[in-house]
DNA sequence: GATAAAACTGAAGATAAACTGAAGAAAAGT
DNA sequence: ACTTTTCTTCAGTTTATCTTCAGTTTTATC
């Protein structure tokens, strides 16, 4: 999963960053308010964990600007405040879930893992495009009821091509969510083609339909149509 | 197993503790309700003893909010109180058991053995997964009738991966619950790598297939498939 | 249809993860 | 206090995955 660290203590915030990563999340962070709306506005996450008490304001204007661009983040606040009012005003403002400091960095995990799972919980655990099934506890594909073994890129990429079933998706748009904003790769998509190529064929192996388009000079669409 | 103990009395809360912890759980604790919601957002249990009782609240919100979330905590409720509304008002909440105010440390172990056995297991206090059949009260395995000889870690890991077969498991996961949340482990896995080829070994030894199943980059899977 | 850019491919090299046996440290049992 | 077992650490090895590369095919445009 791709996720926005914004907290102000450097310790805590890199401790957060580094372990997350661990956990095979791309993660990126930031210190302030500014960069933070800089950040969201290019790109979109599946996380934001978002600190009240930032130098330039109040982490709340950041639930604001999601809400108001009717964004599908899911938000968990990181507050050193514990009154119920902040708590409210958090979980009204559209947050996901509420955590007080300090906290150990096994609960924040667990808790992402517990607002993802609230969140795409209108059906059990299944993500379904036609005859492909993501079973996200498992972590299996099944194809026709055949299961296919795929590597994290892949796996990922699959997963982020049907969450965004019918978009098209660019290239660049690709490489950051796998790969976050530390990889540089102007203009070489050498390592996108290769994992494409390789999730195509382990798809191809199991099933006709070439769900995965390219578009030319843009990136990847996945449909049906 | 991982057990959260709920109770406000310390000298009571430190005596399970450690009664259970030298028993070979993993035990945390806390005396308010505040504290154990905070908890349970954070980390799945296996067992959560229940004090009805506690400065901020009664324990019979986190019965709420247990079965609000669907959770499958097993849950033992601890209470001074005995009277029968009470016991029953428990026991309709989703309670798995009712222990009155005082009791033997002894019994607590023997009702926890027996609500999860009635949970989890068959009524021979057998977790069994195909060829191999673990026995709770006894701490025993068999594979193919033959008894394997597990050191507690790896009886533990064991135990975990039956109860989440078919899962994929985190090696943070892994950790957090082997060793609880005390344990910093910085991308240093050396110790979960040393127990899983042990368990492998041993498995092996008496069976040819293998079950337990390793992601890459992620963790590890129990499984059949 | 010629051209150039973009996309694809298989294979090789680089990297990171997982595994292993052995040894030292710690804990449990006597 | 001593012995035995279990847990953890370490260094070296194997394996899976990721990235790069050079050559080929496809695509849009002229």
């Amino acid at each position: 999963m791709k996720i926005l660290i914004i907290e102000d203590e450097q310790g805590l915030r890199e401790n957060i960053h580094s372990y997350l990563s661990e956990d095979n999340n791309v993660c990126e962070s930031c210190s302030d308010l500014a960069t933070a709306i800089t950040k969201l506005s290019g790109y979109h996450y599946d996380f934001v964990l978002l600190d009240i008490g930032l130098p330039d304001g109040e982490g709340f204007e950041i639930l604001r600007y999601l809400k108001n661009e009717m964004r599908s983040e899911a938000i968990i606040i990181i507050s050193a405040r514990n009154s119920l009012d902040d708590r409210i005003n958090g979980l009204n403002t559209g947050a996901d879930d509420y955590l007080v400091k300090p906290f150990h960095l096994a609960e924040l995990k667990a808790r992402i893992v517990a607002v993802f799972r609230r969140k795409a919980a209108n059906n059990n655990n299944n993500l379904i495009f036609n005859e492909i099934v993501i079973n996200l506890i498992e972590r299996t594909v099944h194809v026709n009821d055949v299961e296919i073994n795929l590597t994290r890129k892949e796996y990922d990429m699959l997963l982020y091509f049907i969450v965004n079933k019918g978009k098209v998706i660019a290239k660049t748009a690709l490489a950051e969510h796998l790969w976050g904003d530390e990889m540089d790769m102007h203009d070489n998509f050498d390592f996108i083609y290769s994992h494409i190529k390789n999730l195509r064929k382990k798809i191809m192996e199991v099933t006709t339909n070439d769900y995965l388009r390219s578009i030319y000079g843009i990136g990847y669409k996945f449909t049906d149509k």
